[in-house]
DNA sequence: GAGTGGTCTAGACCACTGT
DNA sequence: CAGTGGTCTAGACCACTCC
């Protein structure tokens, strides 16, 4: 076994061991760990990274390495769908009570921070083959993200996408001051007559972009669960179709299947 | 931008120009890379580091770094499981004719390469808590490699759990020579007199531990998928957990939810 | 400005792969 | 054995954070 992983081993049996708590500094790269391991820089910064990987530690230039402090894992059911389809028809004051991701986390509207930032977009050659449309259609692209009020970076990205002839029926609709939508995408695209007959959610794990890294509060070597969610209409339509990126370390999503009966 | 970021940057380029091939050797990093970049080695492997992580490029000790040939992607639906139990009690020639990952991917029995490993396990906490019963209760721990043919590395190592009690009711259950058991898991239960009611699946994402990497043959900065299936019966019980590890970069996971009418 | 991590260098030796 | 990547060292200088 290489040295920089007997060092990441001993680092690792201390931090569970509770001889740094989460938060806590880890001793300095120089000089302590490299005296203290009898290592060069190089190897105790090779160690470290191990443990960045694995989600121990967080790096902060210019400050330390520290204990990352566990983040609150965020759920995701499939069973949102359906709830909020149900949703979809109540009077606006019992839609603005609660939405779909406080129905997944069992939180209150007030736990959670939220935003919305909406363009227009032109359908690039594979959202045009999703929604049946030619190449250049104009789209209303909306982003959301979301964050827990107490912590400072987003634990989803989403971007969601609509045909801009369709939306524009309902002019309240183009406009992100009415966010967060009470009821949700469901509700909105009940103003446009239109029923959902089901939900098609495609998903894979990627290293985050840059971008990503930087929106999502990442670190090195964390991985992204990436969502693409395709909403079709009662006419075998796709009326809505949503990217969402989740921090992989913290995000569990649950599908539930039910079976027909012998 | 780093040192290491622009050599990545040329590197990255110049393999996407077909500079070379997949498959083809990158010129080896002393001398020639070392001296073509004018940097020293640490900061010319700091550049690979990144295109490793992007998949771009395999590191191989010993023979060179290599253009990555791009892997085939892996599909799973989670309507395999109502089509795995409208098979389950099928006549063994059609169950033997295609199984649910065939079903997924459309390819054929011929395509893919299968492995079992069976094993006498016992309940730790979290599954005695899942299945209902006493830590320490006997398990029937089942381990699955599936692979193409063509390929050297499994795409999908899963680990599934019984409570050994309910499945010795049937000994040809225990022998690892009947598998792949023609109909898959539900013509199991089936053979043991249980229906399955539902299906949950909980999928998260993280980097691979080391086991893994060298498991599925993945580079270092891909990540994996996890997913641990839980098979509900017709009166409430868990009787199967699965846990299964997929490469990241190369699975999609499709899950669809149909919605009830207005 | 002091303290800390980030990048980079030049060179040594080890481990693996193929001939 | 030659060729190649893997690990490691000792030291330099830069970039960021906080006082």
């Amino acid at each position: 076994m290489a040295k920089y992983e007997r060092i990441a081993d001993d680092l690792r049996t201390r931090i569970q061991a509770g001889e740094w708590l989460p938060g806590e500094r880890l001793p300095t790269e120089t000089p302590d760990l490299t005296t203290c391991y009898k290592a060069s820089l190089n190897t105790v910064r090779q160690a470290l990274g191990l443990l960045v990987a694995e989600g121990l530690v967080d790096k902060v230039h210019g400050r330390g390495n520290f204990v990352r402090k566990p983040r609150k894992p965020v759920t995701r059911t499939n069973g949102r769908h359906q709830w909020e389809k149900d949703r979809a028809r109540e009077s606006e004051g019992t839609r603005r009570e609660t939405g779909a991701t406080e129905h997944d986390t069992g939180l209150t509207v007030s736990d959670l921070v939220f935003s919305a930032d909406f363009r227009e977009a032109e359908a690039n050659e594979d959202l045009a083959d999703l929604f049946g449309v030619p190449v250049g259609t104009k789209l209303l692209e909306r982003t959301y993200r979301t964050r827990y009020r107490e912590e400072d970076e987003p634990f989803n990205v989403a971007k969601s996408y609509l045909v801009y002839e369709v939306v524009e029926a309902n002019p309240a609709l183009l406009d992100p001051a009415h966010e967060p939508w009470p009821g949700g995408t469901q509700n909105q695209l009940f103003t446009l007559g239109i029923e959902l007959d089901r939900i098609e959610e495609r998903v894979s794990a990627r290293s985050p972009t840059a971008e990503e890294t930087e929106e999502l509060g990442l670190k090195a070597g964390v991985s992204v669960l990436v969502l693409r969610k395709i909403s079709y209409d009662i006419t075998g339509n796709v009326v809505e179709v949503s990217e969402v990126t989740l921090p992989g370390d913290r995000t569990e999503m649950v599908f539930t299947t039910p079976l027909d009966r012998w």
